[in-house]
DNA sequence: GTTTAGCACTCTCCTTTCAGGAGTGCTAAG
DNA sequence: CTTAGCACTCCTGAAAGGAGAGTGCTAAAC
């Protein structure tokens, strides 16, 4: 693999990312200032096809990338695009007019990221299931509601409509909240369902009326809602490989489904990382990458940002893109 | 427009509805019981064509229904159906579990639709901001932290966490609250918001702190965040008319834009209303059908449903489901 | 008068064929 | 090692032809 051979392959896989069709020796020749001649840059392509770097359609297309090209064009040739002014100025006025609401970060995070990538991307919020509860409060709306207030230790707080007993005056309220936070303060939120729903644990006799309002929380919980962002779906139409509708369902269906949040999960190393086509071994996404990064709080990741795109995905841009953002997002999550 | 007219007019929608394809005078013949000959229903056809209710994608193809011929058939001569059991059921209990949170509901109302009619749907919430303000309180989260309860006449409640300065604490901002529903009681969110942004009416100077969190609040608040929910998009890629991946574009990109919602607000007549095609003259969904319905807190429309499909729309069965939701939702938020 | 069988006609759709073009690999010369 | 030349392969798009579906019309049957 010399330095040639190299800046072969960054031609071609620049070049096949932004035009989608197989790139041709002279192609390669006439655009880029490789100095050398359509015949001997043949010879390079047909050494990086041997090396299972490119592919050849038909015997008689141009190369295309392989994974395995992509993969090497990642590692060790690409780097990350620095943003220019108006980018990161984006970024940086994204979370500036609201406060801790979790589902608007996310929600706002999709949207920058598809926004700027102009792919789809995927947010996933820190997990509030495994995050421990802090405190606890119940706020009087009518006769018959309350509203309950959970903070976590990521910093999150979450709200929900319960329907009381109108005997549970405000300051009944007041001490069972207390109950409940001095009980079960740094729990994880998940052992804390499993606990309330777990009649041999004592907690109905010991707060009966508590037990009944805890539980009426737990059953109209839906962990999972709010949790997780998409934006910019529609983005994917935009490339001429999801010409065909199937794919394009494929694809879509995916990102809407549990697996896509599982996958960003996956890649749970601090940092981005890059999934290329067939290396995630599913099949809906064959002809897609991912990059995922993920972002902090308090030192701790717990949450993950993903953008998918077609194998020819703008690298560079995205991986920018992406780190860009889940910085800024960990630096205003902290605050 | 004698009887026979309106039997071959209702089988013929019936089985383009059914298939996607130009029916022809044999299939109908064949396969629904009318007694006469394909030669016959040839006779009937080209009467119907003359009268605008059919057409012909070209001369040797079947008939297809025209704008007029569904709107014929939604009228005249297509009855709501009835939904079994199972479905009467599942619409009951998809309310069971929560209560009183706007997004939740519209969120809810959306997937149930989709999922029920196999058609995208969208659900617009109540117009908060037309809404009045019933009563408003704060709840100290941290110590920079509160969140704002802010209740309407419609029976909704919003939650909205502000940043404020530490020496509001938990009396101070009781009595705030005191101070603002007192003031402020009765009035449309939208005339409140205005009030505050405009400084001549001396709010700033007769409340000081409190103008300080309201303007936060007010340049906080998304109006439209949260105020619409769209269910099952990707359905769309399930019927042949959108093998095209453009039209596939405009369609969603349609009911992701502005236009969707206030398109849905249009019809704001009481009931079920049915959109064919051209009639909605926007070229995005030039081969689309809507049908949309509207719900009511307390007697008051506040929200609309939607239903978007192909133009060979199972009008009967998304009119009976739209109906039912609607019907049920409406119950549900009053109670 | 209405209904129907028969038939010629039209138009799409699919397949086949064919030429053009792009790109390759190989060979031999620079 | 590089490059020009050339035969070869394979895709692509256009053109041509046949099959099939469905029609409208006419004339006979009910």
């Amino acid at each position: 693999m010399d330095a040639r051979k190299r800046q072969v392959l960054e031609a071609l896989i620049d070049d096949y990312i932004a035009t989608a069709e197989p790139v041709g020796s002279r192609t390669l020749a006439k655009k880029y200032g490789l100095g050398v001649s359509p015949a001997t840059i043949r010879n390079e392509m047909a050494d990086l096809e041997d090396l299972g770097f490119l592919e050849q359609p038909h015997t008689s297309a141009g190369r295309v990338p392989s994974d395995k090209g992509y993969r090497y064009y990642v590692d060790e040739i690409m780097r990350p695009l620095v943003l220019d002014l108006a980018e990161r100025q984006r970024i940086r006025q994204a979370y500036q007019v609201r406060v801790r609401e979790l589902h608007w970060f996310i929600h706002q995070t999709a949207r920058l990221v598809s926004e700027l990538t102009l792919y789809p991307s995927l947010v996933v919020a820190p997990p509030v299931e495994q995050a421990a509860l802090t405190d606890l409060s119940f706020v009087p709306l009518g006769q018959d509601t309350v509203l309950m207030v959970l903070k976590t230790s990521t910093g999150m707080v979450e709200n929900q409509t319960l329907l009381v007993p109108e005997e549970f005056d405000s300051d009944k309220l007041k001490s069972l909240a207390e109950d409940f936070t001095q009980e079960f303060r740094g729990l994880a939120i998940h052992d804390l369902k499993n606990r309330i729903l777990d009649p041999l644990q004592g907690d109905v006799k010991r707060y009966p009326e508590l037990w009944q309002l805890a539980l009426k929380w737990v059953t109209g919980h839906d962990g999972d809602e709010d949790k997780v962002s998409l934006a910019g779906p529609l983005n994917i139409l935009n490339y001429p490989e999801f010409r065909d509708v199937d794919k394009v369902r494929r694809v879509l269906g995916f990102l809407e489904k549990e697996t896509a949040v599982e996958l960003a999960s996956r890649y749970y190393a601090e940092g981005v990382q890059v999934v290329i086509g067939a290396e995630s071994s599913l099949d809906d996404i064959q002809d897609c990458s991912l990059v995922t990064a993920t972002y902090r709080v308090g030192g701790s990741v717990v949450g993950h940002l993903m953008v998918l795109g077609p194998r020819r995905m703008h690298y560079n841009r995205v991986i920018g893109i992406v780190e860009a953002v889940s910085d800024e997002l960990s630096r205003v999550l902290h605050g």
